[in-house]
DNA sequence: CTGTTAGCGCGTTCAC
DNA sequence: GTGAACGCGCTAACAG
């Protein structure tokens, strides 16, 4: 193994002129510089990282926790989060939490262990329950999960907004008993919840709401039994896409026509969404850009630890399809 | 910081009993092992693990590279990688490449540098094409991609058998005159084309393929230009789930009934096909299982870098659903 | 079974 | 502007 003493040996220089070479700081000499180059070059030297995270303390190296990978939501910021770090020359270490507390404890150890400048984290109701950044020694950037009055750096969609937004096209539709089903486990839920009935309330509309966990299975049944019921209710709306798939599961069931029958409308712009028939209408939200804000903020505030703590919302965009057409009446 | 010879003193042992105990080497007696455990706890004593991969030259650490976490695929496979290097104390690395040679090789290098113990890879067709093992220090483990010939472990879908039961499925349905569109980019697609070739010559029946590049766009546009033609193909067979997409798109816009007009069938058995008007015929890949025996057959080949290369091939699985009904003659 | 000690490869003082 | 030398925290070899 080739390490820095060859290289010195090589250009014929000391190891703490290579080290300041690799370094990059500007208290050496042009000539030492191109001879620590080549010899780099020549020897095809890579600095040992063990090593130099152990004297440097750093690791260069970030968390990103979430519950689970395969929620596209997350793997576009994940995607998001990978590309800004390469371009930082920065490592990213992945968790999947199942929103399970315990494995969420055991990743912010095992990131603790690692010790990365900082953690961009989803939390779940739990965790985010009892947040407090002070726990932990690593600043830490919430993204999509958060609560009123947290001191905690975080990216957010505007879930109140996008809710009351997606609520008010649906009633201006001409749809006025509107169905609303909710992921009951999230803070995010239960926010574009309130915004659903915020929306509701302007329009003096009765609400009918059902909370379901977070399971394409459990959406599935809710809805079932929703679309059994008389009357039907004359539009529905999902606050995920995971719950809008288990509605558009349910629907293929049942002979409903949509939107004649019942209209359909929901969070998440997947490429299915506007596949099927009819398209669906949906909240787009800006996933890429919420990881890439998300590291942004991190990077900063690894820079600055002391500064403000700031919550950046974003604005969902609400794309309308066939599936929430207007009412015929 | 608390390190390890706090927790020594505090045990009233040697670093070097303290290290051992953490290391779980059974030459410890109990009591040392017991005062050492506790003072661990006690002082929350977390080992420094840049100190601990100085010394011990190992990172516990694999790579995994894909051309795009995004591909639902490669995200599943990411998955199981994650979980099952979580349960083996193993941290991993995930790089994205675009399937730009070029970000490849950086990829490549990053990991040496990070001392994996192996790589899980998908590489792109250049790569692939003059791949050896050889030129690493570390095991590499191909998934999804690989060329016959080359001396390396691999865990792939049997591409050639799946494309060839998929087109039986068509011919036994009725349809005779198949266009079939592959990804002409990666040693994935022209295998199942060779698949679809070697079905549609056992039934003396002609082809008609069309090569496209891996862009849902390129699918849509070539998939347009198919369905323009006269006559009109009785089926249009896909070589990827990406390619499936861009046909389904097309469909949405043309107004042909499917399977009436022309069947559809093809690959990866995801959420959506299941969702639109007709439900859509595909193979369905073993996407968490593939990423499952790609770490599995990494960690053996870690274990004993001598033995023989493998390559685990599994088997598609075909779901017939109302795309490619029989034809009525 | 346990303790002492020499580095692992690098970054960073401190003299020059 | 440059080099010599120390030590980051730990593991492993060796001595006892």
């Amino acid at each position: 193994m080739v390490q820095i003493k060859d290289v010195a040996k090589r250009a014929g220089v000391s190891v703490a002129s290579v080290s300041r070479v690799l370094a990059g700081l500007p208290v050496v000499s042009e000539p030492t510089r191109q001879k620590v180059l080549e010899a780099v070059k020549e020897l095809d030297y890579r600095p040992d990282l063990a090593a130099r995270r152990l004297r440097s303390r750093r690791s260069d190296t970030i968390g990103l926790i979430v519950s689970d990978i395969r929620n596209p939501f997350f793997t576009e910021v994940s995607r998001a989060v990978e590309d800004m770090a390469f371009s930082h020359q920065m490592r990213v270490i992945l968790c999947n939490t199942d929103e399970d507390p315990e494995k969420e404890a055991s990743c912010l150890e095992l990131m603790r262990d690692e010790k990365v400048h900082g953690v961009i984290l989803s939390p779940s109701s739990k965790l985010l329950s009892r947040y407090s950044p002070a726990d932990y020694s690593f600043p830490i950037v919430l993204v999509d999960r958060y609560e009123r009055g947290i001191k905690a750096d975080a990216v957010l969609l505007d879930n109140f907004d996008a809710a009351y937004r997606l609520t008010e096209h649906l009633v201006s539709n001409g749809h006025r008993r509107i169905a609303c089903l909710y992921g009951s486990a999230s803070a995010t839920g239960r926010q574009r919840l309130e915004g659903h009935k915020a929306a509701m309330a302007s329009h003096q509309l009765p609400v009918q709401v059902h909370g379901v966990p977070p399971m394409v299975h459990e959406a599935h049944e809710a809805a079932m039994s929703i679309l059994n019921q008389k009357p039907l209710p004359q539009a529905i709306l999902a606050s995920s896409g995971l719950i809008l798939l288990g509605i558009t599961e349910a629907l293929r069931e049942t002979k409903l026509r949509v939107p004649e029958d019942i209209a359909v409308a929901g969070f998440d712009n997947l490429p299915w969404t506007r596949l099927v028939e009819p398209s669906l209408t949906v909240i787009a939200q800006p996933t890429y850009e919420i990881g890439r804000e998300a590291i942004e903020l991190l990077l900063q505030r690894i820079a600055s630890p002391g500064s403000a703590v700031r919550q950046l919302v974003l604005q969902g965009e609400l794309i309308a399809r066939s599936s929430s057409a207007a009412r015929i009446v």
